[in-house]
RNA sequence: GUCCCCUUCGUCUAGUGGCCUAGGACACCGGGUUUUCAUCCCGGCAACAGGGGUUCGAAACCCCUAGGGGACGCCA
């Protein structure tokens, strides 16, 4: 029996995710578990939207939920590098071995064939996907486009018949037409792979022996088993688990829900409450026990007793055990060490300390006027917001188009936040204090605070979200056809 | 639209054919302890999606229906 190898693959292409973290968390527990490892690789194939600043924040963020990594960057073993875009070479030649033994072949189709095509096969209620135009070029056509250095991408072929059947090892066996497969792209026209193509080399090469990843992969697992085959590769095994919900059962979402790592630690939550808490999604201890650590779950792993319905990530219970875990795990002593690393973290405070300094007069001023930035959510209400010249609406309309621009930056620099905040008081027409009016109300708590261009910066994307999205909550809300016209509005502003 | 997956209290779940008048936890409601509140303790509320089978026996196995979710990208 060959060695049990996990893995975590998470893209950097945003904020560290929840979900991320719970794959994270059940592979290194599995492997664990028989004497295996646990592998990280950074799967950094998408050229526009992956960001160092990212890949840095998914790694801190998994390491201080504990969820360190056998192997991975930073700590090299003999299957490196494990960043996918360090592996270029590593992926030409292997697209070579499907190009010569006629797995795979080049498409020339533009973008806008296909979107053409898509648009079509849906209108005729059909199945989207490639309709195998370039597979009917011949060599010689097929080599002269080649040769003219015609843009392309490789596209990799699938049976025309028959079902794919793979067993999941939750679910047993799972069958899929190969009719509902599409001829999936490889290699992208910049010469980059797709996550289908560099994941199933990867984890050939890495030796991962079980694939523990979240349901949405379900449907093209027999694009990867194809891809094993075509190689003459062993498979490896698959488990798809279940997702993490939001309230309304949808798939957990920024929108919808806090799913960033960094909220909750800025929160002040404990990442062992943390942890504990995505170990009771979908699973439990064969004791029935509700808290455990990391090491006990290791030890009681099984991952058979993972349940399948999606589970919900409520918040509440979430709250219960973190309050659990702070009265019974922390000594004082313990709890002041770590209170004071998370309310004064040195490079935090060096950031509020200037912007209080110049307005207090005694020290005993500092606690009422600087409590907003370590404070978890703020008592406001409607009439919070009272203002001569901007209405609940407005007022409402006004925090949404600032998230949206928030959002939309990459990184949250002091300079960038004033120049966004400037142009959309502009857009406005209104005054920039005006304007700012209802911003200083949703993340102080207050009408008159320290600058809320640098507070944002401060408090972070994560808390500003939520405080922002509580504002307008207390507003009214937004409702989602009001939702829908505000986007609009927003992208044409 | 097509395909795939899923379905036990509001929520997280236990349950692998008899121990189930379905157990625990969160939330909620009551009571006790506490100078208040919280903690803590005690109690209460509350679910096998529906319909057919299989079986001496079904929450568990099979089928159908319904509901929910996911996938259908040169994103992962």
């Amino acid at each position: 029996m060959n060695k049990v190898r996990t893995r975590i693959a998470p893209s950097p292409t945003g904020d560290p995710h929840v979900g991320t973290a719970y794959i994270a968390l059940f592979n290194r527990c599995f492997a664990h578990q028989h004497g295996g490892e646990f592998v990280l690789r950074i799967e950094d194939t998408d050229q526009q939207r992956s960001t160092d600043k990212s890949e840095q924040d998914i790694l801190s963020s998994l390491k201080w939920l504990g969820l360190s990594w056998d192997e991975g960057p930073g700590c090299e073993g003999d299957a490196g590098p494990y960043r996918q875009s360090e592996r270029s070479e590593i992926y030409s030649n292997h697209i070579q071995q499907l190009l010569d033994n006629g797995s795979a072949f080049r498409c020339f189709c533009t973008s806008e064939r296909l979107d053409e095509l898509r648009k079509q096969q849906m209108q005729d209620k059909a199945q989207p996907g490639y309709d195998g135009h370039c597979l009917k070029l011949s060599q010689q056509q097929c080599e002269s486009k080649y040769a003219a250095a015609q843009s392309h991408v490789i596209r990799m072929k699938i049976p025309d018949s028959g079902e794919c059947e793979f067993t999941d090892m939750l679910r047993g066996k799972v069958s899929i037409a190969w009719s509902q497969v599409d001829m999936q792209v490889l290699i992208k026209s910049d010469g980059m792979p797709t996550y289908h193509f560099a994941n199933v080399v990867d984890d050939h090469l890495m030796e991962i022996s079980h694939v523990i990843r979240g349901e949405e992969w379900i449907n093209s697992t027999p694009k990867h088993i194809l891809l094993y085959q075509y190689f003459g590769w062993q498979a490896p095994e698959f488990c798809h688990m279940p997702l993490l919900r939001n309230p309304d059962k949808s798939k957990l979402s920024k929108r919808k829900n806090p799913t960033s790592i960094g909220y909750y630690e800025a929160m002040g939550y404990l990442p062992e409450a943390l942890l504990n808490y995505l170990g009771m999604m979908g699973w439990t201890m064969p004791s029935g026990e509700e808290k455990f650590f990391l090491s006990e779950m290791e030890a009681n792993f099984d991952i058979s007793r993972v349940s399948l319905g999606g589970p919900i990530f409520d918040i509440e219970k979430l709250d219960w055990l973190n309050g659990k875990y702070i009265r019974e795990e922390l000594t004082d002593a313990e709890f002041t060490k770590r209170f004071a690393a998370w309310a004064f973290a040195p490079e935090k405070v060096a950031q509020i300390v200037p912007l209080l300094k110049q307005r207090v007069e005694r020290f005993s001023d500092v606690a009422s006027l600087g409590s907003f930035f370590i404070d978890g959510s703020l008592e406001i209400s409607e009439t919070s917001f009272a203002h001569k010249a901007i209405d609940s609406s407005q007022a409402a309309k006004i925090l949404q188009f600032t998230l949206w621009k928030l959002e939309a930056l990459e990184e949250l620099g002091r300079d960038a936040v004033e120049e966004e905040l400037q142009a959309l008081a502009a857009k406005f027409e209104l005054k920039i204090k005006d304007f700012l009016f209802p911003l200083f109300v949703a993340l102080s708590g207050k009408a008159v605070s320290t600058s809320v261009i640098e507070s944002i910066v401060i408090l972070g994307i994560d808390i500003t979200r939520a405080r922002i999205r509580q504002a307008i909550l207390v507003l009214g809300g937004i409702s989602k056809k009001q939702a829908k016209a505000l986007e609009k509005e927003f992208r044409n502003f």
